[in-house]
RNA sequence: GGGAGGAUAGCUCAACUGGAUAGAGCAUCGGUCUUCUAAACCGAAGGUUGUGGGUUCGAUUCCCACUCUUCUCACCA
């Protein structure tokens, strides 16, 4: 026993080693190709060469390539020709082969070194494949999710939810520390209007059966009344003048409606299994407003209009931001000041993030306005991540009209619906309740995730708990398939191997793919789109799908442990694609 | 009317940020389970990239105009 931990230990060793040598030459590959080029590109810079080296949509084309047609002009020749000429000079050895293409030289990586190169470094470490030091641990604070308290969470929550969720996870891959912040919704004239609903019509026992949807009911018909009944409107700006002024009424059925929400939110968080690092919402940031109404007027900032107290912003190109209602209350925009300047200090962020809807839009160019007039030099660190409305039957959805979809009912419907799934296609499964949990809360994250944040949605049930095609399940199943062989082969260790080197290019796309992971996050994490890492995941499940349906992978031969390998990298970077974009990854479905 | 997005296959979306024959998934039609999970794989069909100009060796991508569409434009959030 104990010699054989030593020599796995030892020979972890060595792996490691080979991981930090063999890590370096992969990073390069691209650099490869430049050092390559640069005998015959004497006039460039190694940073011109990178520019113009791109990588080939047909792998017919090999795997980089650099076009001509640029120097065309300064040499006189055509591209073709100068294609030629170039390639004369090249520097070929370490490259499978390089070879003109018209105007395109096309260089081939040496498929089994860098293969076997790619496979070790993710086994080396798989958890930390694709990890990078970008931001140095520097805080990033992230307003996420942020329902409205009284109202049941609409899909449309969801999107600020995932979003915020994944966008946080990537940044912690590439060395950030991401602070989640849910900014409930708890405080304003809308909830001044509910307290107005609740003391006309409402009844205690009422609400205590069903909170949400009987506030819920309550609020939609003070609103469908106000259109008769314009004073409804005014009793409800009066209804929060009183929170503000800590009213005892108005404050109990503020705690009352707030503790319900809670309650309910929690049990969607623990569904989706999304924790957060700060719960202060608008409510928080009551008694922090009159700074900010200090530092405006000792900048001589505010102005007065029609018995309000404004902001000016006419050379930003955008108008006035209302700070305070002729009638002394606060807006949004002024606890969205206060919640800003609070955060800076009490986080000291390197950035702020406000993943919220793009209706929202001038709202934040507002407050970064504010900021930058207030001379906060931090307000760049402020990013607005707006993502695209979602409307139900083409309509926009309206919590006011009703005209909602509730997320916890589709959660439940598509948990439902993979439950039914597995027993028909895995009866035996163990923990069937539990996978299918997964499942159906995956395939819903998902849909949201593998679209560009900023398509607006047009939600229809049926494509969210779809789970063929481009899906969530479809890279689960990838994984779960992987996971399944590997059991099967006995959970192989991979260090014992002498060579993890492919021949053949069946393996080659998965390889390339499994390489670009860095770049991929990288990319997400600059770009706060999750949506790449959700296409690259779909990606790599479709490659080792094909690759399953068309290679034994169990057969014993030379090359049994370097398939294997294969399959085991496959499986660690799905899941750990998948765990960004806050979707598990079961090891049998 | 001002401002900001968007328009690509019947539908939903991609296209490495200006490159090689514009690609996927659904839906449709056809094929593949006594072999590692068919939530899969293979094939067929599907396009004047909203319209018109411009820049460029080269445009879905950049610029201009127009059409259509979504959001937004002070006491909601």
């Amino acid at each position: 026993m104990v010699p054989r931990v030593i020599s796995s230990l030892v020979s972890f060793v060595s792996l490691l080693e080979t991981f930090f040598i063999e890590r370096r030459i992969q990073m390069n590959e691209r650099e490869q190709v430049i050092k390559a080029l640069q005998p015959a590109l004497t006039d460039l810079s190694m940073n011109e060469i990178a520019d113009k080296i791109e990588r080939p949509k047909d792998s017919n084309n090999g795997d980089y390539a650099f076009p001509t047609f640029f120097l065309a002009k300064t040499l006189h020749k055509a591209p073709q020709i100068i294609a030629q000429e170039l390639l004369a000079k090249i520097d070929q050895t370490g490259f499978e082969k390089v070879v003109v293409a018209g105007p395109y030289i096309n260089f081939f990586l040496d498929k089994q070194v860098v293969g076997e190169n790619i496979l070790k470094t993710i086994l080396a470490d798989p958890e930390n494949y694709g990890s990078q030091d970008l931001g140095h641990l520097a805080n990033v604070a992230i307003d996420l999710s942020s329902p409205n308290i009284a109202k049941p969470m609409g899909m449309g929550h969801l999107r600020s939810t995932v979003i915020g969720n994944a966008i946080a996870n990537i940044l912690a891959k590439v060395g950030y520390n991401p602070i989640r912040i849910n900014h409930l919704g708890d405080w304003g004239t809308q909830f001044g209007k509910l307290m107005a609903a609740y003391e006309m019509w409402g009844n205690e026992e009422e609400v205590q059966q069903d909170p949400i949807n009987t506030l819920q009911k309550y609020y939609v018909k003070i609103n469908t009344e106000a259109d008769t009944h314009p004073e409804y409107n005014d009793l409800g700006r009066e209804w929060f003048k009183n929170l503000e002024n800590g009213d005892p009424e108005a404050y109990r059925l503020w705690k009352w409606f707030r503790a319900e929400s809670l309650k309910r939110f929690m049990k969607i968080y623990r569904l989706l299994d999304i924790d957060f690092d700060s719960y202060n919402g608008e409510a928080f940031y009551n008694d922090k407003m009159a700074e900010i109404d200090q530092l405006l007027q000792d900048k001589h900032l505010l102005q007065e209009s029609k018995g309000a107290q404004i902001v000016d912003l006419e050379k930003y190109n955008l108008n006035p931001a209302l700070i305070k209602k002729s009638d002394g209350s606060s807006l949004y925009i002024t606890r969205d000041l206060s919640a800003a300047l609070f955060r800076k200090r009490m986080y000291g962020f390197a950035q702020a993030l406000y993943v919220v809807g793009a209706e929202q839009r001038n709202h934040f160019d507002q407050l970064k306005a504010v900021f930058s007039e207030m001379g906060f030099t931090w307000s760049k660190q402020i990013h607005y991540i707006p993502f695209g409305l979602m409307s139900l039957n083409g309509k926009k959805m309206s919590t006011r009209k009703g005209n909602i979809v509730q997320l916890e009912d589709v959660l439940n419907d598509s948990i439902k619906l993979a439950r039914q799934q597995i027993a028909e296609k895995n009866p035996e499964l163990q923990n069937a309740d539990e996978v299918a949990r997964q499942v159906g809360v995956g395939a819903v994250i998902f849909h949201d995730l593998k679209n560009e944040r900023t398509n607006s949605i047009d939600f229809k049930l049926a494509d969210v708990v779809k789970f063929e095609g481009e899906t969530g399940p479809y890279v689960q199943y990838a994984h779960a398939r992987a996971e399944s062989i590997l059991r099967k082969a006995g959970t192989p260790d991979f260090a014992q191997a002498e060579s993890l080197a492919l021949s053949g290019d069946e393996a080659w796309g998965i390889l390339t793919r499994l390489g670009q992971y860095g770049e991929v996050i990288e990319r997400a994490a600059n770009e706060y789109d999750p949506s790449l890492v959700g296409k690259y995941a779909l990606a790599l499940a479709k490659d080792f799908n094909q690759y399953y349906a068309h290679t034994r992978i169990l057969v014993d031969d030379d090359e049994k442990m370097a398939r294997l390998a294969l399959v085991k990298a496959v499986s660690e970077v799905l899941k750990s694609s998948l765990a960004l974009l806050g979707v598990k990854a079961p090891d049998e479905m």
